[in-house]
DNA sequence: TTTATTTACGAATACGTTTAAGTGGAATGT
DNA sequence: ACATTCCACTTAAACGTATTCGTAAATAAA
């Protein structure tokens, strides 16, 4: 690119020096406004457009975020995209997306590199793999980090959650309610806090329910989507639950395939609720009840909060909201 | 960010020139590979990470590329994204994302603020409400760009696509041979090749059966998803189609909710098939047929040709493929 | 009027990297 | 023996912007 029009040739073109244009631009208020609306209009005249690269490493301002998520190709965390992109929109910040796999490795390369200064600041919903917090620990301490869904627990960031731990008390309690005796737990997130609450919440509820914790009723998400059809397959053939709690929108269609398989009728043999952002849950057959997190609301909340800190904008830490997801019973659970 | 380390930190500390450093860490041929090592064992040590701005700057390489979407919360973006993701991974090179939301001028606005050289190249899937190509025939004279799946006709750029005229045209020839004689088609994209394809395609397959051309059976998509629902509504009291061709997973799940609600009975009343990338579309009640397009091949072969011109690698235009997408016949057309 | 303050601008430098153009000395060629 | 090439490195100048500091003129305060 050569011949491109900078603040120089602004500068030239007008008879004025480049520290003048450049303060134009950032419509300082030493300039008076018959000079910046001169450099305003010259500069949509030649289409001027400022040099990132230059304006970074000058101002130490990337207006960049990072998004680094386990999976793009997901419900949840597209509409979650969506509502950070919304956000970041308005404010003129442009977005990187990272995706993890769910591998703890790649996460920890993402963070290290983004200690470059490529990014402003950083939306993290953290990878299941992951054991170890300590490059987060770091990375906090260096650049704004605003943890979304999948968070840990013992880390100084502001995070957005979801009432994780009601939204499974009350889907067990749905099934128990519907007659469900012996409910199985499709567990995942292991080693999050979202994960574990969810896991609490089921359990808190089988507790108060008087029903027995049959620790062979809960199975662990595996990254292979084979293993867990068969994970599944083997718990409903040996533990014979009626009711079935999935804690992930990628457990729900390989029990729908099971059961199928199986020749089980969904509910009248098994009922089961996932945790899910599937457009498609009412059209399945049966209808699959769902909880659902506003996945787009909690990206812009991240979104708007990771604002306030580039923004310096004080605010309390019981400010950050902890939103609210939804129960829709459908026919799967009834 | 102060006390950085930078090239000066390692040049001081190894008692050499910054210039030996740079040209070090870039692995350059004027470095012996002692020298070579003792810098690199000393960036690790001291967790070196070049500045991207700085780099940028001097060389004009960012090692990033854009990708520009109608929407992100959609399987088919999702998955693409997916797979440019995977093919900028291994090469180390970083992904904004760009929503335009359907709307044109926001388009240009992306199109236009990437010229200022915040990315090596760009990847396209173009708006439909885009009616004015100039911007992009601007923009494909200034930064390497490849369109995928949603194309322009006359621009000079590299374009992955899918076989859309004969999907479209197998898909209606399916509907044709399982007895239907009066088949509606939703139309969208209007203004891109894409979408004049796969309309092309019904038509051909209609005429090539000798069966009646009626344009009130198509109709068109709107933004507004109520519409959508009304229109085809309407179509459906109307005309009494005994197939539906949806040419885009939008209008797939509003045609089911309209079935329901007349009480009409999917295939027997009306047979449908839908192009369409949803994951659940086996599960639905009845199943849906669909054209289903290799999102994440797309994404990868745009990606691929993308970093073929970033690297200069010549390569004939009929090295570009197109793509096969799959007609899974289900219950919904049987 | 004199002095202080404000306004509107310019000169110069720094941000951290890459790279063209050297340089001194060792190795090679004749 | 000398010239030539090559090696491994250095010097210095960019890349385009933001910002500190300075200053002349205009205005206000005394």
């Amino acid at each position: 690119m050569k011949g491109n029009v900078t603040v120089k040739t602004l500068a030239k073109e007008l008879n004025i020096s480049i520290a003048t244009v450049s303060k134009a631009l950032n419509d300082s208020y030493e300039i008076s406004i018959d000079t910046k609306q001169k450099v305003w209009d010259l500069a949509k005249k030649l289409k001027y457009e400022r040099n990132p690269a230059a304006s970074n490493l000058r101002s130490h301002k990337t207006k960049t975020i990072a998004v680094i998520i386990p999976e793009i190709a997901n419900n949840f965390f597209s509409l979650a995209i969506n509502g950070i992109e919304e956000i970041a929109r308005k404010r003129d910040y442009h977005v990187l997306i990272y995706q993890t796999h769910e591998n703890s490795e790649t996460e920890i390369a993402f963070t290290d590199s983004l200690l470059s200064g490529r990014v402003d600041g950083i939306l993290i919903s953290v990878s299941s793999s992951t054991e170890n917090y300590e490059h987060f620990k770091e990375l906090v301490k260096k650049i704004p980090v605003v943890f979304f869904d999948r968070t840990i627990e013992d880390i100084d960031a502001v995070k957005i959650t979801t009432d994780d731990y009601e939204s499974s008390y009350n889907a067990a309690c749905h099934l128990i309610e519907n007659g469900c005796k012996n409910i199985a737990y499709l567990y995942a997130l292991n080693n999050l806090s979202t994960g574990q609450k969810r896991l609490s919440g089921y359990q808190d509820a089988l507790r108060d329910h008087n029903l027995p914790a049959n620790p062979d009723l809960i199975i662990s998400y595996d990254k292979d989507a084979e293993k867990n059809y068969d994970n599944i397959k083997q718990l409903i053939v040996s533990q014979k639950p009626d009711g079935i709690i999935s804690s992930i929108e990628e457990f729900a269609l390989p029990c729908y395939y099971v059961c199928r398989d199986l020749g089980l009728n969904i509910p009248d043999d098994l009922k089961i609720i996932s945790f899910s952002n599937l457009s498609t849950a009412p059209l399945l057959s049966p209808s699959l009840s769902t909880i659902t997190q506003p996945a787009f609301e909690i990206g812009k909340e991240a979104a708007g909060f990771l604002f306030k800190i580039l923004d310096k904008k004080p605010f309390d830490q019981d400010e950050v909201p902890t939103l609210k997801s939804t129960l829709i019973k459908r026919e799967s659970s009834s």
